[in-house]
DNA sequence: GGAAGTAGGGAATACGTATTACCACGTTCT
DNA sequence: AGAACGTGGTAATACGTATTCCCTACTTCC
């Protein structure tokens, strides 16, 4: 199991070759105690020589602080996920921390890696996947640790929570759908209990609802482009006077899978109007020209990064007590990009 | 800077409150010395109660092994690099080892990135973006830590390197047109001076030659979707007689846009006929269905832990010295799906 | 010219754990 | 019964760095 046990130099070698004691060695690279330019200069030279720099589990140790970030993710399959990943391993990047990864296949696992975590005394957590069951939330926090969750609850009084307003995207899209005069609405959800794609669900319902029409709701266990596929052959069995004409994605990965399965057999927007959620690339292909929604990731993680780094004294845009029971939520709006599939004076 | 310097438990207050010594706290969590059953199960309770568990920090200090793996990525904007990390992390956590993730902007990056990378005295490096500088990598190696480059070069001789046998699949590719009577060969190369896409075209122009074809060969920068669709508009605009009726794309983000840009104007796989590499999850959608290369991926993340393990003793598949001036490199076959854009008799 | 102050640097210690050396005690074998 | 041995545990030390405290020598000011 051990490995080796001295291959490596220390800065007791950088100090002998440099011909000083070790503590200045320290100072030359921390820059925090007195030491004159021009040993420091010596110093650095010296290490460049030995092939030495500060080992900063050492480091770490000492000051009683790593700069480290663990962060839960899944497997990266439905492209939504890498353009989460991506951004928020740049802002962690940015902000000098280093991102420990934590690759969690099932919800079920994401317990014992939150306990290996904690092992790495990581600033804290951001947790892209799974679920954070309430008792670990509390052994986090409890530590003094920080808790993020990303487009999920955090399930903690002092956790925090960035996502999408859900919520007002689902509102969006049906209020488009009834200026458009769509008359029979469906909704392709997600697994039940699921959380953003749940809440996008209520909120077109409960605007839909307002106005007086009623909604479908189908829900699919993967979110996938083949469960998306799946409900356009669901809805062509369906007697053409109950067939919606207007349908509203919580993915896009559903929303793309669906048109394929349209292909050919329905006009689009003509016969079946379609928005989607998340603006992945493929939205903008030629096939698709998808309109969904873009979920400002750029905010998103500027502010998750905020609450990381204890700046926790954000202003909340909007905080809502019961509905979503989620104190440390901080919502940001969702943007309708506008393409073929819906939202267009239907062109000639 | 600093944070909490004493907020969690050590292993003496677990001691304390179990009345035993410090030491045996440690060995009822590694097992390694003599502990009788009964205190180690009363030293895991007191351990829970206390809230406290091992610093992975302070146990790779002492133990002179951190179970840290450096990985340098970059923008996971292409879907490829998405699924290769997904299961890169998949396979590193199956592994017991923890990956540290970097994120290059710019080739440029790598070497500041590199330098932090080993003051975290990971046992090696994995790089799956940009490029390791020659010192760089011997000042990696020379400590006894691995580096192991993905689809690159690895710049040492006693680097690593896992990639899928790209002239292969290009040789292949060609050999595919040329069965098919194609005359007019293209290639949709990536940047000057790539390493991948430069072997893939390689491969295919030698083929083609020895088949006294002529290839010509369009080099992109970005390799996107737009670059794609760019070629497509490009090759609309040549005279027909010269215009190429098969062409190989170096990757499948050009190869889908590339069908985009000829939608409606040309017939697939009739006028043209496509192959791509990746097999990206939107190369088998109903608009596309792209001929393309299956990367290993499963294989590749198998050889590439086992070089991390210190299981270098691998056989490699195939070893060519000259040609790619790479000594550690496996090279893992790639297969070839065939869809409708190549390869398939023309159906009806 | 002496005193006060300051800059530069060294010795020692702490961080939290794994591990080695060592000890006490009970067991077994002759 | 005495010796050899195994078992369960403790004290002390090492890992590599940051930091605190202290000392020396040099500057500056009256």
């Amino acid at each position: 199991m051990a490995r080796r046990k001295s291959g490596t130099a220390t800065s007791h070698d950088v100090a002998r070759a440099a011909n000083v004691s070790q503590a200045l060695v320290s100072r030359a690279f921390t820059g925090n105690g007195r030491i004159a330019p021009k040993t420091r200069e010596r110093i650095l030279k010296a290490a460049e020589a030995v092939g030495w720099q500060p080992n900063a589990l050492a480091r770490s140790m000492v000051t009683g602080d790593a700069p480290l970030v663990a962060v839960i993710t899944t497997r990266l399959n439905f492209d939504w996920r890498a353009q989460v990943l991506s951004r928020l391993l740049k802002a962690i990047q940015e902000w000098h921390l280093k991102p420990l990864l934590f690759y969690a296949e099932s919800d079920a696992e994401v317990d014992r890696l939150l306990d290996e975590a904690l092992g790495w005394r990581a600033r804290g957590v951001i947790v892209t996947a799974g679920v954070v069951r309430e008792n670990r939330a509390a052994a986090i926090i409890d530590k003094g640790q920080f808790l993020v969750a990303l487009n999920r609850p955090a399930n903690h009084d002092k956790g925090f929570s960035v996502a999408t307003d859900n919520p007002l995207g689902g509102r969006m899209a049906a209020k488009l759908f009834l200026e458009e005069g769509r008359q029979r609405l469906l909704v392709l959800g997600g697994p039940q209990g699921s959380w953003a794609p749940s809440l996008r669900a209520e909120g077109f319902s409960q605007a839909a609802h307002e106005a007086g029409r009623q909604v479908a709701v189908w829900n699919n266990d993967t979110m996938s482009t083949e469960a998306g596929r799946a409900c356009a052959g669901r809805l062509l069995a369906l007697p053409s006077a109950q067939q919606p004409d207007a349908v509203f994605a919580t993915n896009d990965a559903m929303a793309l899978g669906f048109l394929d399965g349209l292909r050919g057999h329905r006009s689009i927007p003509g016969d079946i109007a379609l928005i989607g959620f998340d603006n992945l690339p493929a939205a903008e292909w030629a096939p698709y020209r998808l309109t969904t929604f873009e979920q400002p990731l750029e905010e998103m993680m500027r502010r998750l990064v905020a609450h990381v780094d204890g700046h926790s004294e954000e202003q909340p845009l909007q905080r809502n007590g019961a509905r979503e029971q989620c104190p440390g939520l901080i919502r940001c709006k969702p943007k309708l990009i506008t393409r073929m599939t819906a939202g267009k004076t239907e062109c000639p």
